[in-house]
RNA sequence: GGCGCAUUCGUCUAGGGGUUUAGGACACCUCCCUCUCAAGGAGGAGAUCACCGGUUCGAAUCCGGUAUGCGCUACCA
């Protein structure tokens, strides 16, 4: 069945009319592993035929969601509307050998027309009216000035079968196949010309493509047998879906790509997550590296079922993957968010120095780098902003009021300003004040950090340093 | 309406005739750790395997039908 006995090659074809979201990235990840797996070569094909739809920038945005995942591409980026000759000569092809036809039918006369068989309950399709044309019916069209289309010749009785690597024999009636359209009216090839011509040039032993196209593989299938030529090998991946279960769109949050990165998602957790979304490896391994899943990926354990984008899962994995990074790494992955959504009165750039020592408080508890700036923001300014009721939360105000200046006057006094001098002063504080370790220190935690919950105390103040604690604390004296 | 595909815990999935009282993960709950929040550890709850028939000594697994969902049904891809 396969072209080319054992030579892999596979493309990803999107169409630059939207940006990238993590279905079309899903397929895009699909082909670059099996590419990968066997050696083969992975070609990035825009297929760029609709003018009308066609996005500004889309085809850039695909490109760079590509290389932030490290889908590197061995051909291309080709651009199908700079191959509109190719596409021409094909259509033509198959006209001077009468199994395509010259179509005059006006957009208005398909509209009605498909109003009418909506109506009467029938299913819609074009009525062939083109396809019986006399000679003397189609000059006077050509007289008119009117820019046909070129709709393929489809059979009306038999069957077309395909053998899918996922689903198994596929048959369609071809009575239930219209008489499709080639080429445009404007020039431009359809999806379904372009495609099949580009897949038979570019020699593509597989089609890995997302399910949705799987009712159109008949007709695909009945161009290569018009053309002479043989189908690749093909594969029709489960979708994925929003959490209401329909298609992935805008609708469900952030559904491109470039968003995850932008609210700091890791590629690598990003392909790690995107590769179980309809692959899996056993009953148990879920961690998997991107070298282990190039190993391992095969398409007999591609499931069937379309996939729910679970959020919370995505999140939980990216904690771990940020977690499983040197500090170093965190660190310089982290800052540009830093960078981007620390308060802008706080002055750039920021001290690298200081950065390396909040890191490693934070690490651990962040599950996306967007998280960081937030979560880091009271070392930062210079004031946390915060409501004195805060302070009151577990103490009486006598109380914390006698804590805070107790506090002040011991730490006045401390020589090293380092998380274990300050824990062997305050510790013991909390026992002559006579309170619970969780009440002295959470009142220490609100005036230092400005919230009730923050890194560990200790070290927190360490990094802030004793200047800014001994300030903050004094000014948590005066709100009360 | 027609055609196609699919249907295992809320979600991602394992399992593809007996080893299954259906395994793992996320989320959820409880407990431990603990200065808070996380992280980590230990438990728990959660699926009559969509339904109805059939094949079989035996079915989540095979077959048929029904239902539901999704996709396609464009001079969109």
């Amino acid at each position: 069945m396969a072209r080319s006995e054992g030579i892999v090659r596979v493309r990803f074809a999107p169409s630059p009319t939207g940006y990238p979201h993590l279905g079309n990235i899903r397929t895009a990840l699909f082909n670059w592993l099996f590419a990968r797996h066997h050696g083969g070569t992975f070609i990035l094909r825009i297929e760029d035929t609709d003018v009308a739809r066609l996005v500004e920038g889309a085809t850039d945005t695909i490109l760079d969601s590509l290389r932030w995942l490290g889908l590197d591409w061995d051909e291309g980026p080709y651009h199908q509307s700079e191959r509109l000759e190719i596409y021409r000569g094909v259509a033509d092809q198959l006209l001077k050998d009468e199994l395509a036809y010259l179509c005059y039918c006006s957009l208005r006369r398909l509209e009605s027309m498909r109003q009418e068989q909506t109506k009467k309950k029938q299913p819609p399709g074009y009525d062939r009216r083109c396809r019986h044309l006399t000679r003397e019916q189609r000059a006077e069209l050509e007289a008119s000035g009117v820019t046909p289309v070129v709709r393929f010749k489809s059979p009306l009785e038999g069957q077309t079968s395909f053998c899918d690597l996922i689903r198994g024999e596929i048959v369609f009636d071809n009575s239930t196949l219209d008489d499709f359209v080639l080429l445009k009216s404007d020039g431009y090839p359809t999806y379904h010309l372009a495609n099949i011509v580009d897949d038979h040039l570019m020699e593509i032993s597989h089609v890995l493509r997302a399910d949705e196209w799987l009712s159109s593989t008949p007709r695909h299938m009945l161009l290569y047998q018009a053309l002479g030529w043989q189908p690749p090998n093909l594969a029709h991946l489960p979708m994925i879906l929003g959490p209401d279960r329909a298609k992935l769109s805008k609708r469900h949050g952030a559904a491109a790509v470039d968003e995850y990165r932008d609210q700091g998602y890791l590629p690598e957790a990003m392909i790690n997550f995107l590769a179980l979304l309809g692959w899996s490896l056993d009953d148990k391994t879920e961690l998997l590296s991107r070298q282990e899943i190039v190993n391992h990926f095969s398409l007999d354990r591609i499931s069937k079922t379309a996939a729910v984008f679970n959020r919370d899962k995505l999140d939980w994995m990216n904690g771990l993957y940020l977690r499983g990074l040197k500090l170093e790494e965190f660190g310089k992955r982290a800052s540009p968010f830093l960078e981007r959504d620390l308060p802008l009165e706080i002055e750039r750039p920021l001290d690298a120095g200081y950065i390396r020592q909040i890191m490693p408080l934070v690490q651990e508890r962040a599950k996306t780098l967007a998280e960081v700036p937030q979560l880091t923001e009271f070392f930062f300014v210079d004031k946390p902003e915060y409501d004195a009721g805060l302070l009151t939360t577990k103490l009486e105000r006598a109380e914390a009021l006698e804590a805070l200046r107790a506090s002040v006057a011991k730490l006045e006094e401390l020589q090293n300003w380092d998380a274990a001098s300050l824990e062997s002063v305050l510790r013991p504080l909390a026992d002559e004040l006579n309170l619970k370790t969780g009440e002295f220190f959470g009142l220490l935690r609100v005036a230092t950090t400005g919230r009730t919950a923050a890194p560990p105390l200790f070290q927190t103040m360490e990094v802030l340093g004793r200047e800014r604690c001994l300030e903050r604390l004094r000014a948590a004296l005066g709100k009360l």
